[in-house]
DNA sequence: CGCAAGTTTGACGTACATCAAGTAGTGTGG
DNA sequence: CCACACTACTTGATGTACGTCAAACTTGCG
């Protein structure tokens, strides 16, 4: 029935999403035009808006939605009790986050920047999943996607030095975005240094130091260019000196 | 059907497994008697013996069959092309691996011991959850718990200083084996550095620090014994100095 | 324009890695 | 039962990549 949600922890504007949506409330599965399972998830999602820093959800709330990015940029994180963060993901436009089948989030989920977002309740993907195997094979393949994703992360920060850590996430950042080596990093350095298991200062260090060697070419902080994608490709899969 | 399986890749005499298994084939959703679900994988799954050091499947390995320990312990894991290796996963008797639910193995799956796993073919579980929606909850669920499982390794590897680490696997190890102090360790000292993201050298140095300050004993590098829970769970958390 | 937040750069410290000996444990053959 | 060799583990000495502390610079917004 997708009433209007009141979840939002500070933000905006929530309004109910039966009407047409001017954005694209699915995909997932490929690009198919008259898909049956885009149409279930149209009907049960609701659209939410929320602005920079605040919170979708927080860690350890019952994790009774899963979300999809539609517009801006969401990170899921953890923090310590002495305060030291851990970024466990970005989601960019087109990402599901908040996967979680069973308890609590694990991860606070915050916006980055202002962002916009679908949120499904679980309750009626489960429902869908039994009697419809297209949503199921969705869910399925969102999950896997998403472990497969994070066990690169595990090798990434147990193994990685900081020089390959930062190739490995600006590749990986393009390639997310559809090959555009010009890429608009919505997030900051903390959040960046947060996620790659470094401090601030070394991110930017190593930043500069790609810079010096023509890898990169930066413009105001959140405008970098991927200048030498094949050196860095080397650099970040763990071959040495560029 | 469960044919004899030919997957083995050195190992060890595979046998067919209609016949009624001596070990439990299943469990994962709790621990019911007579539960629909674990007859269905009970009839699909093939029991496989793998020798320590052999590997189960390859990176790369196209993502057939989904696995469960039944006797021994399995890891999985990625080398870098220097030789650099990080361990995603250590599974015991009851553990499911291999949950890559489309193309390929990301990480490799090894023997550390003589290990008894039953092996479910892919296609026979997907047509199961189509039909049995207790069968694809407990697909769900597995690949959830993986994920989360993966999301703390996150966490430990991005934030968390050598002697955390250490009294975080330690802990987790005991949580796992149900609560009980006295862990015998299938896994050697080079296996949890390569989980950890750590050296050989730097584990056993934690592990000596642990012994002075009365934390574990000791006996016989494969056998460890937690002597004061507590204070090792100050120290997994982040709380500093014990 | 001017401040505040974010980022970069520099100097220095340290936790962990590396290199290098030892010291158990474990299996084999006499 | 003991010599042996082999592998796994421990311990020590030293190096270094990255963290920490601190100051400058840059950017964007009221």
């Amino acid at each position: 029935m997708a009433a209007l949600l009141q979840m939002a922890p500070i933000a905006g504007e929530t309004f109910a999403t039966r009407a047409r949506a001017p954005w694209p409330v699915l995909e997932g599965g490929k690009g198919e035009g008259a898909d049956p399972v885009a149409a279930i998830l149209h009907g049960i999602g609701s659209v939410v808006k929320f602005k920079r820093n605040t919170a979708i959800f927080n860690e350890g709330d019952a994790a009774r939605h899963v979300y999809k990015v539609i517009g801006g940029a969401i990170r899921t994180c953890r923090v310590l009790v002495d305060g030291r963060r851990q970024i466990a993901g970005f989601y960019l436009p087109g990402d599901f986050f908040g996967l979680e089948w069973q308890g609590e989030h694990g991860f606070a989920a915050e916006a980055i920047d202002d962002a916009v977002v679908v949120s499904y309740p679980r309750s009626q993907l489960e429902l869908a999943a039994e009697t419809q195997p297209g949503v199921q094979k969705l869910l399925m393949s969102l999950l896997s996607q998403r472990l497969s994703a994070t066990q690169n992360h595990v090798v990434m920060l147990g193994r990685q030095t900081a020089q390959e850590r930062l190739a490995w996430f600006l590749l990986r950042l393009v390639r997310r975005t559809g090959g555009n080596p010009n890429l608009e990093l919505p997030m900051s350095r903390l959040d960046i240094a947060d996620y790659l298991g470094l401090t601030i200062e070394t991110v930017s260090r190593g930043i500069s130091q790609f810079k010096r060697k023509n890898l990169i070419s930066v413009t105001g902080a959140h405008h970098v260019a991927l200048l030498d994608v094949a050196s860095l490709e080397a650099l970040a899969s763990g071959e040495r000196e560029v």
